[in-house]
DNA sequence: AACCGATATGTTTACAAATACATAACGCTT
DNA sequence: AAGCGTTATGTATTTGTAAACATATCGGTT
């Protein structure tokens, strides 16, 4: 079984910082609302998120993600409205790719 | 400066076989006639470069890459004629997937 | 038969990335 | 002030990948 895939991101400064995984980083952010919870959902080290919630806010114009230690719940983290809009911008992109390899991907005689 | 990044691969049964790397070694392959020559272009040991050739021959229906040794010139290699099919396929699908993230990058408000 | 330049293959070393572990800091609640 | 759950950060360990090194193999030329 052969497969056609495509992937895409956003690079900063020739940096990737934007791509599928942060991008389901942010999704389980805002479902969870902790990044500890988020990471262990993805089957990521907690170090690793956390460092990839840092290149995200700070390769964009807006903070992506707010964090916030102690309190009530002991802290938290949340997604920002801004970072609402990339995502939604992110996944319209993706429907866009998909599409491409949909039809692209039956004139490939190699896939057979 | 922020770049809109986009890259197409084949996978088959789950792994990857045929993207970037592969393309651009057949190419220097075609170039050289050689795979070791070929590798040391590409900056790549000859181990891994042959290991690749191993799985771009082992996934094709025909082989791509025909490898001599012994012989007038110690032996050499060479992109077989189906080989140039799937470079040229993969060549269009390539500008196809181009003119995709330059249309799109476009209408991304987060490229700012 | 000896030589040559390329492929073929195994072993070792080096490096990078991810994880694991440990601990501190924070701020609300009680 | 003590406890709690989360963020924040440093260090050590593991893991996986790539390169480096060494050697064997092949087949034509001389």
């Amino acid at each position: 079984m052969k497969q056609l895939k495509i992937k895409c991101w956003i690079e900063a400064d020739g940096e990737k910082y934007y791509g599928p995984g942060p991008h389901e980083l942010l999704k389980q952010i805002q479902k969870e609302g902790s990044l500890s919870k988020a990471a262990e959902k993805m089957h990521m080290s907690y170090k690793k998120a956390w460092a990839m919630v840092q290149r995200l806010n700070q390769f964009s114009e807006e903070a992506l993600v707010i964090l916030k230690k102690g309190g009530q719940h002991g802290g938290g983290a949340e997604v920002s409205p801004y970072a609402l809009e990339i995502m939604k911008e992110y996944d319209t992109l993706q429907l866009k790719v998909k599409q491409l390899i949909d039809q692209e991907g039956k004139l490939l005689k190699f896939l057979k």
